[in-house]
DNA sequence: TTAAAGGCTGGAGTATGCTCTAAGTCAAGT
DNA sequence: ACTTGACTTAGAGCATACTCCAGCCTTTAA
């Protein structure tokens, strides 16, 4: 990190640490307009600012919950165009489809724990020879 | 659907319907060991019976928690050959990968609801000037 | 001054999970 | 007999999201 009175800035590599993607993935975000392009140092050098990992970090809260890179990009689009109708529509419908997979994990964990405990009855000895 | 006082089995279309996959879906699934080749008719149909479609929906609910077809094709593949401890193993990862996800989405859309107020404050003219 | 470290670009390659196509078979209805 | 429609196969193609590579440039330390 590099500081000298101005804004502090970080390299790809250390944004890479802090946001765990890789390098490669930062600049491919970038690449399709995920990512705004950061300031540039010293040998055309990315130097991103807190506010850039901000982003990121954002960004990877809609990515982690399966939103498509290309529904973030149009969200990224609107937002940079001050568009917040649009924003609050897309939006809208990621929460909708959060909302959908709660109800999808939270039928399959209660699966699961039901068949673990048909395994565990197995391991057990409780029930020998009892298969679905 | 066909009966006759033999158990029902179902055309791969009908399977299709009823699982909202489609027969290339289920064919592939197949191809790739998720599910066991069911009885064939006349002329090489595929016959699905109950049970078929039973492990078809078992299937679903894995790959809509994001469990990925090779770690399902291991799970189908230990079932098969009853070694239950390692059927328990694989689905208690999987058990604690819903959790995970379940963690990541409930935080996403606490975040996405307040992002969701922004826009809506802005909407209604209470804050005109107030990015993040 | 030179060599190592780290970054740059454009583009090719990979993994996953389907999805589609071509060419053929079979059974039932007209 | 012949057409229609649903099915079959092997294999090619596609969308998404990276991931890697070659070849080059700059800075920094020895």
């Amino acid at each position: 990190m590099h500081k000298d009175r101005d804004k502090p800035s970080f390299t790809i590599s250390e944004v890479s640490e802090m946001t765990e993607l890789s390098a490669d993935t930062l600049r491919y975000y970038e690449k399709i307009g995920l990512l705004t392009s950061p300031q540039r140092g010293a040998g055309m050098q990315r130097m991103y600012t807190s506010e850039d990992i901000g982003r990121i970090r954002f960004l990877t809260y809609l990515k982690r919950t399966h939103m498509p890179l290309k529904k973030i990009q149009q969200y990224v689009n609107y937002y940079e165009l001050h568009e917040e109708a649009q924003c609050f529509v897309l939006l809208d419908e990621h929460r909708q489809d959060i909302e959908r997979q709660l109800k999808e994990l939270e039928a399959t964990h209660q699966l699961i724990q039901f068949k673990l405990a048909h395994f565990q009855e197995i391991k057990d000895g409780k029930s020998k020879e009892s298969y679905e």
